[in-house]
DNA sequence: TCTAATTACTACTAAAAAGTAGTATTTGAA
DNA sequence: TTCAAATACTACTTTTTAGTAGTAATTAGA
């Protein structure tokens, strides 16, 4: 696997907030389009709120909303969901430093960079879905 | 994270043995050289000899060593640890097809790219460790 | 033949991730 | 004011992954 479940569930929810900017969605509507465990999603939900990478509002007729002034990114999803993983290298765990580089090093070099550039540092609110 | 503790695990045993192809490897010896703990370390030695990607040589002075002739890729290696993941979408359990593209289709396009072709696709053999 | 060092096998435990249950709190509208 | 529908909170269960324990089988060499 290369992104978590929690991690994917995040990126279609965020998804899905980024294509209703009007108005907000329910945890029963999103649990429901993007086929999410309810009881899972609103777990998500409460800690993208704390993390204000969303907005919530309480109460009947409440939900969630994306913040309008606010980018995020890919990598800020994957920090909040998968913990301090993605760090500068995804490989991970094993040793290495300027002086000595891992068997793999340069075969993930490109990878790697791509990954970072063009995919977690991509703003979520760039990313457009496509349906033809 | 992005792959798992035990495909980091394969990756540097794998590699260990790609550099040390003179005689055979002891899982003892790979377990402090690799700082891998030990049990855990033979069980997937096991794994690996019986999907036949490497040798293994049993009784005293026995241990393991990659085949010749073989060819392994950093894909089989991740197809035997993590399981049925790394298939074509790396983002995964997002449905999609060739008419609908998920929002994040466009940006993980070169990344999904770069991975296939620089890294899934190398052979292990043809990664080489630096040390300056 | 015996032994020590090794891999192979079976089964268990621990930790982390995913999922579930129930209740409390909030709040707009009838 | 009451109520229904929503989020927030606390705690638990299940599943998967990681790690451990003990023993059997193998084998080169003394
Ligand atoms: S040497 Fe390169 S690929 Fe290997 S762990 Fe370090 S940064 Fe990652
Ligand atoms: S649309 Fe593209 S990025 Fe999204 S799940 Fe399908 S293949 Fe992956």
């Amino acid at each position: 696997m290369v992104f978590s479940t929690t991690t994917q569930y995040a990126l279609k929810i965020l998804a899905y907030l980024n294509e209703h900017k009007e108005g907000l969605c329910s945890a029963k509507t999103l649990s429901e389009e993007l086929d999410i465990p309810y009881k899972y999603l609103t777990k998500i939900m409460t800690k993208f709120t704390k993390n204000e990478m969303i907005e919530s509002v309480q109460g009947r007729y409440g939900g969630f909303k994306l913040i309008d002034s606010k980018i995020i990114t890919i990598y800020d999803i994957l920090k909040l969901c998968d913990g301090d993983s993605a760090k500068d290298c995804i490989i991970g765990k094993i040793e290495c430093n300027e002086r000595k580089r891992c068997h793999y090093h340069d075969a993930w070099q490109k990878p790697r960079e791509s990954i970072k550039k063009d995919f977690l540092d991509a703003d979520l609110k760039g990313c457009i879905s496509k349906e033809s």
